[in-house]
DNA sequence: TATGATAAAATGGTTAAACCATTCTAATAA
DNA sequence: TTATTAGAATGGTTTAACCATTTTATCATA
């Protein structure tokens, strides 16, 4: 499967190959990879130029790496993971302002309520639907609903991402809620009219959607985000 | 600066150090880090670990290293680079129909157009003049000047996501041009035809950012993306 | 028989010392 | 002055050993 590792930086070798033979299938999620000592053979280098490769591999979220009997490299399945946490890195170091990420969440909102007014089919209304009834028992339920109630409003957001049935709006919506939503919390007043107003944005949004209006649905998601993101505008983000 | 490192996995807390310090802007941009043999002593750790750590930050963009005398470790600028290619690896290991990357495509140009438009200044609409006015020599010296002339189109798509503002749309479309310009290279036809139909676009794009029309320069910078795609159609990402 | 304690083995984590390869600098020769 | 060369500093690699953790098998005991 693998070959002797070559080229000026061994360790480099060592994780193309590995990451090849995962692109490749040779590898799937699960697979459990050879001890480190057996590794070393494989690629004929030594431990501790095989260990730098493997470090890389687990700071890409490839492998997951664990001691003792049976420990060992395993495959991991690929997430959005390492991206969410490239992306916050970036946040923290103050290199993307907050409000950039809250723009570039309105847009993508905004496009993938469009695509869900456009493929939306009887289970997935129903699953909306659903949300909804969801969302509106934490509403009745006052401001101690609040956590549910953003829960919900968060699944009823990736609901719409995968009736829009495209996997790359799926992982950026996923990796920009993972960004944002600690600022929600943070910034966000609980108060039980901000609830209620969300409550009829998103009664809004799954009408447009079961009535397959496109422009209707992206315009009031798009907003209905807008909303969201009014509460932090000028928020100094030191220390999180 | 840094103190003696410990925890379970001491590599671990070699790279929250690091990290930190520059965080906190003790160590800044282009600062040098001591030597691997100098940092040993002062984490008072062995040098295979400590190169473990140097590693992982190495891996998540944060520093550089080269060899020779007055290598080692330079405190690189944070930029979305890390972002872009965690994204890449992920759409490429999930297997993502061109599709729906295309697809996505469409969306975030349309959105970056129509900012474009909210947003352009003087001399953002010199800059896309020029850029037109270079589209149209290598159109007008025809199929030969293909290259050039694809080159520019993404040049002017890059522009536009400059001038929307937003770093975020920039560093994604950059990330999306990167994974699919490679496939339209593999995939158009050379025609002198479809040179005038994407010039008349851009053309018409920059239009309608000059008299601020946001949703015309929304609408026809999507299907211009529209237009790329309906070439790829059935086409897999995955294998090239 | 069932259960708990314990020893053994496999695995990752760490250390140390040496050597190789690359690259810059300064001394030296032409 | 310029080209060459030797030396030193630095990252890259190797080897061999030991430590720490975890699972599994064994065995004594109730």
């Amino acid at each position: 499967m693998f070959q002797k590792a070559k080229q000026s930086r061994i360790f480099q070798d060592v994780i193309r190959q590995i990451e090849e033979a995962i692109l490749q299938g040779k590898l799937k999620a699960g697979d459990r990879l050879p001890s480190e000592r057996e590794l070393k053979d494989i690629f004929q280098t030594s431990r501790g130029t095989l260990r730098e490769a493997l470090r890389v591999l687990e700071q890409k979220g490839l492998i997951a790496i664990k001691t003792g009997v049976n420990g060992g490299s395993v495959v991991k399945e690929v997430t959005t993971r390492q991206v969410s946490e490239s992306l916050a890195l970036l946040i923290r170091y103050q290199k993307i302002p907050l409000r950039e990420l809250a723009e570039f969440r309105e847009g993508v909102e905004g496009i993938v309520a469009g695509l869900a007014a456009q493929r939306a089919e009887k289970k997935d209304i129903e699953r909306l639907n659903s949300l909804l009834e969801d969302a509106r028992r934490h509403l009745e339920s006052g401001v101690s609903g609040w956590d549910d109630f953003i829960e919900v409003d968060n699944s009823l957001h990736m609901a719409l991402a995968y009736i829009a049935g495209n996997q790359v709006y799926e992982s950026v919506l996923r990796m920009v809620h993972d960004n944002i939503v600690r600022y929600y919390n943070r910034f966000l007043e609980k108060k039980r009219e901000i609830m209620a107003e969300n409550y009829q944005d998103l009664c809004d949004i799954v009408e447009a959607i079961e009535g397959g209006r496109k422009d209707r649905a992206r315009l009031i998601a798009r907003d209905h985000v807008k909303r969201f993101n009014r509460f932090m505008e000028g928020k100094k983000l030191y220390g999180i």
